[in-house]
RNA sequence: GUGGCCAUAGCUCAAUGGUAGAGCCCCAGAUUGUGGUUCUGGCUGUUGCGGGUUCGAGUCCCGUUGGCCACCCCA
């Protein structure tokens, strides 16, 4: 039996790699002052219909539950986000600064960086319409992969506003309609020839494509450089209108995070949605937001890309479920007291454990290493006294049982 | 959803249409109170699955499932 199509398992190790990338998200959500929350992971279909546009309801893993309610395992969680805030909106202080670790689906057929599975890191800033709120969630995005250890040379943060092409509309006096459609083909042109994206333009193509040869100027981009660019982060941001986003809510600043090198697909992207909370409140909450949201699966093809921050990641993987202490029983008639210490040591907080059954000595020594275990005690003919070995070094030493945990605290204390 | 390539031991991969193998991992021993090296031995397969061609199929053909890549699309 395998997994199914597009689904993983995660071995210890996978979990490790897991667990070090959402503790390092966390960690600089929370210096933001982001707080983590969560949402349903099955949610009615109409909600995400209604909300992330055509393109996305295509893909949605949608199915019928036994009640016979249509329902959809969330492609993303911006819609229930928006859901959540309209629902509580007057419970919390403004504006929210939250983020979560969403498990988020798509029924699509797979390939690298695509799975049918992913984490993805979501943060959002609601109730804050200023231009501040924008930089800071920028901000955040980068600081979130400096967090790994790149830097402006290993990614770059494309800036855009859709305002900028709904004006741009506007004035042309294209209907409403037609707006998503547009801004789509606009979002595409980079990786389409230009004479088909002229084609889908039509009469527009002229205009657009001065504006995406670099004929366009936003204030409000050059703003958001310059507040980016008194934080020291001038070298890892551009303006570039060709972002637009494929997601029909957003109503602003959009952006998007490469590699430098351009091998993968966007590490991660956002905006604003100013406009989304409104639509699916029912009592006429209307509150702006700006986020954006950074999936694992791109996240660690950069990693694994990178021999520095791969290097550190293994590093942690490998703290993650490693052994403090291993208890050698060289005498089983030491295994009574032996069991007592393992216990006492345990409850002072060290990651300690030992043979279960009687095994040879060399055979725990392995078993120590294997585990990763730092040092071990050995109980046997020393006994009321433990032998202390440091595994690195070799060096032993030999302690009189009820001094030991003072001694792993000493030897841990100097290690620090 | 469309197309191309691929599928052999837990992992990485060999095997001209002619007896399915190696390395790593794992287990045991060399070593009854001391680990990382070394040596010896052992374990593992309906060759993804189902059909077909053939005296004979891991190998050729068809189907199917899964994987990779491109397209589509993009959280």
């Amino acid at each position: 039996m395998q997994p199914l199509p597009g689904f993983r398992d995660f071995l210890p190790d996978d979990c490790a790699f897991r667990n070090a990338v959402f503790a390092s998200w966390r960690a600089v959500c929370r210096r933001y002052g982001f707080v983590e929350w969560d949402g349903p992971v099955l949610e009615p279909t109409e909600l995400l219909q209604k909300k992330s546009g055509p393109e996305i309801v295509t893909q949605l893993f949608n199915f019928t539950d036994k009640g016979g309610r249509e329902v959809t395992l969330r492609p993303e969680l911006t819609p229930t986000l928006a859901r959540v805030v309209a629902a509580h909106a007057r419970e919390f202080r403004k504006p929210l600064k939250w983020f979560s670790i969403p498990q988020c689906f798509r029924y699509e057929k797979q390939q690298r960086g695509r799975l049918r599975e992913h984490y993805q890191l979501n943060c959002d800033l609601i109730g804050d319409d200023s231009l501040g709120a924008d930089v800071e969630v920028v901000a955040l995005a980068i600081d979130l992969l400096r967090g790994f250890g790149f830097s402006a040379s290993d990614i770059v943060v494309r800036l855009s506003d859709r305002t900028f092409w709904t004006d741009l509309l506007s004035a042309q006096q294209v209907p409403l309609e037609r707006w998503t459609e547009l801004l789509q083909v606009i979002d595409r042109s980079e990786r389409e020839p230009r004479e088909k994206t002229a084609e889908k333009l039509g009469e527009l193509a002229g205009p657009v494509f001065e504006i995406l040869d670099g004929g366009g100027r936003s204030e409000k981009l050059e703003q958001l450089v310059a507040q980016l660019a008194e934080r020291g982060f001038a070298e890892f941001v551009r303006i570039d209108l060709a972002i637009v986003r494929g997601l029909a809510y957003y109503t602003g600043v959009v952006f998007e995070v490469f590699d430098r090198a351009g091998e993968l697909r966007a590490i991660a992207g956002g905006g604003r949605y100013d406009k989304l909370i409104a639509q699916l409140s029912d009592d006429a909450v209307s509150l702006p937001a700006v986020g954006f949201a950074m999936g694992d699966v791109v996240l660690s093809e950069l990693i694994k890309n990178s021999p520095a921050a791969s290097a550190r990641m293994a590093d942690l993987v490998r703290q993650e479920n490693a052994l403090d202490l291993y208890l050698v029983i060289a005498k089983e008639e030491r295994r009574a007291d032996a069991l007592r210490q393992l216990q006492q040591l345990r409850e002072a907080g060290w990651r300690v454990d030992c043979a279960l059954a009687p095994a040879k000595v060399g055979k725990q020594f392995q078993t120590a290493e294997a585990l990763g275990a730092c040092a071990t005690l050995l109980y046997g003919d020393e006994w009321p006294a433990v032998k202390l070995k440091t595994l690195a070094t070799r060096d032993e030493v030999v302690v009189p049982h009820e001094e030991v945990l003072a001694t792993v605290q000493r030897l841990w204390a100097r290690q620090l």
